[in-house]
DNA sequence: AGCGTGTGCAACCAGCGAGTTGCACTCAAA
DNA sequence: TTTGAGTGCAACTCGCTGGTTGCACACGCT
């Protein structure tokens, strides 16, 4: 499992949403295809996929020359934990705070 | 509400979020306070402080001439949601896709 | 064989953002 | 009233990153 700081690197730019989103919503595809319906260059949506790799968002998977990339949501899960963590603390303490006023 | 940007953006940044769980752990404090345990400068807090409210992540109420920053955990509503609607239309273009295949 | 489409790689640019320092202001307490 | 701690604001540095262009390479198809 990758660090939390890649996975949330990669969520923070509104571009790399976009792409995952269509990934997730509209199927597997390639740079050259998604570039084809995003206002940046091919390179640009590459790199993109690369972050989203690193950040275990997306996999590659080579079709004779061609390279598809698939959503895995599964990897937001490590998002949300986070996010269940942080808000457990925050009501155990309030639970501590109300037990310590009687 | 604010726009999920910001508070993906608001995210992004480690000593954001190290902030953010301090706060939800430990309970309010001053942006001074906070830098006295934190390796880098009272105003970089402070300037970390006014992102997380941007972003609702955090509520400011001043004390005399303190300023006491508290936790919103229950913004992080936002994001999860976000990522909920993502899987689901994975999910759900999984399920056309099976049902397509008979 | 040769054309065309899709990828990979590198260099480059511009803007943003995290952090710093410095200073002015305010207000509580002695 | 003076001292000092807490805050606000501004200017500056500097590394990162999203985007670009350019070119070389690989592979499929006719």
């Amino acid at each position: 499992m990758k660090s939390p700081q890649t996975l949330f690197t990669a969520l923070a730019d509104p571009t790399r949403r976009e792409v995952f989103e269509r990934l997730s919503s509209e199927g597997p595809a390639s740079a050259t295809k998604l570039a084809a319906s995003l206002p940046i260059s091919r390179q640009a949506i590459q790199k993109h996929l690369t972050v989203l790799d690193e950040a275990g968002l997306v996999t590659r998977s080579t079709v004779g020359r061609e390279v598809n990339y698939s959503a895995v949501p599964a990897a937001l899960a490590d998002m949300t934990a986070w996010a269940a963590r942080v808000d457990a603390q925050w009501t155990d303490r309030l639970k501590r705070l109300r037990r310590s006023l009687g």
